[in-house]
DNA sequence: TTTGCAAACGTCATATTTACGTTTATTTGT
DNA sequence: ACAAATAAACGTAAATATGACGTTTGCAAA
């Protein structure tokens, strides 16, 4: 017996970083030198995310999961399976027709997009085994595959996201100020947002926690440190009357 | 050479159908009778989504609209791929176990799922080839497989879109009252909401047309029709500073 | 001490939401 | 022809949120 499609599975991984000095919404990749095809080896000069094949007795999220730790080191952050790719013609090497039992099979790449929201400082871009680079997500360079094309939906998927559920934080240190809340969502939507309407609103949440501390080694008027809190966020009684439309 | 990974790819449809004269929120299903395994067929007695096997050379999109076809006949519907499910476990059936150049292989099953919305009246339950039922979403009966979770995810999915996007009008006929926009808002997300200010806000958004037709047919006041305007929605101005959470 | 500058606070008109009460138009029963 | 029943449709007032600004404050560096 022979399955009527013979395939590939993969996870593909686009992880975000926030940098609060730079303001900038970061994608962590990879360089790709080689890629080996049938006969021979390729030699390529692009980016591409991390990704591996998915194990035998792996679910799909901790393969993810084991994608972001063999990256990063990482494990325990915000995880979102948010697409899959699977078309025909994503992979066309020669090493992707097999051949079983003498028949000839096109091996198709189905990969399970995930994305991850981390701290930039989270992770050692200096000492990382894969040469991992942080790159602005409004300034990529160029990507393997269709790596863009998922970085792109996996951008737009966050954009929906953090309008409606606090993720926001997860970008953000522990320990942050109004302004780094309000110049994250302006690097994620890519608008801009008055600072003092935005304040007030943020301080009138329950769940943003005034600290009783405040930035150091900053050359300005420093900023009150705030925290998030997840439980009173959860607890809180959130309206579901909420039609946006 | 061998795949490292061998297994099936397939699309799940979840098809939500609104009823305006019940107030049901639908699912289609059909029921399974027969399921092969590698020696016998196994009677079992239960429903499931419908779905197939992704062809040789089609998207995953592709896909899912002829499964949508082959089941209802209607092509051009709203569609939405809102996860994967591939987990090791998700079949354990003796046919998903395959042997190629005397080497076992466990034939795992990867479906993309997605879900449809449309009106219930555009299916002909009565001559389905496939005996396809509607069930409110509420109320479902027993489901083979997980298609179960499928389905809850994918009303979680819609919850969350529709307070977003006008996706509701997808499920409402052409010419629809304000209370049937009610009443499915009710329906999908499991809430109750205020008829005179429901009915204000809806009556004030630009893109509901009002039409010079009322309902025919009914024992009481007869409501007024209105239309939704897809273009006037699209060249409206959409604030994108909706943050809320 | 002064200055530069971002942080933080304040104001006001308008729009939206919430929580209700009231009127209207139509069908059905007498 | 009229009354009753009922869902549709309209109304109101207080509370809250938003948008568009102007002003003050506190710290570090010059």
């Amino acid at each position: 017996m022979i399955p009527n499609k013979i395939l590939n599975l993969s996870v593909d991984c686009v992880v975000f970083g926030y940098d609060t000095n730079t303001k900038s919404l970061n994608v962590l990749l990879i360089k790709r030198y080689l890629e080996a095809s049938a006969t021979k080896e390729i030699l390529v000069d692009d980016y591409v995310l991390t990704g591996y094949h998915v194990y035998e007795d792996e679910t799909l999220d901790e393969s993810a999961t084991r994608v972001l730790k063999e990256l990063t080191g990482l494990t325990n952050q915000y995880k979102q399976q948010f697409k899959a790719f699977g078309n025909p013609d994503r992979l066309s090497n020669k090493k992707d027709l097999i051949w079983i039992q003498n028949q000839e099979f096109n091996l198709r790449t189905v990969t399970i997009a995930y994305y991850f929201l981390l701290k930039t400082e989270c992770v050692d871009v200096k000492n990382n085994k894969y040469k991992a680079k942080w790159f602005p997500v409004r300034e990529l360079p160029e990507l393997g595959f269709d790596h863009q094309q998922i970085i792109e939906e996996a951008h737009e998927d966050l954009k929906t996201k953090c309008l409606a559920e606090p993720i926001i934080f997860e970008l953000l240190p522990d320990k942050f100020t109004i302004n780094d809340v309000q110049d994250l969502y302006e690097s994620i939507l890519g608008i801009e947002i008055d600072n003092r309407n935005f304040r007030r609103k943020l301080i009138n949440k329950k769940y943003i926690i005034p600290l009783d501390e405040k930035q150091v080694g900053v050359s300005k008027k420093p900023a009150q440190l705030y925290m998030f809190s997840k439980d009173i966020y959860k607890k809180m009684y959130h309206k579901n009357y909420l039609i946006n439309i």
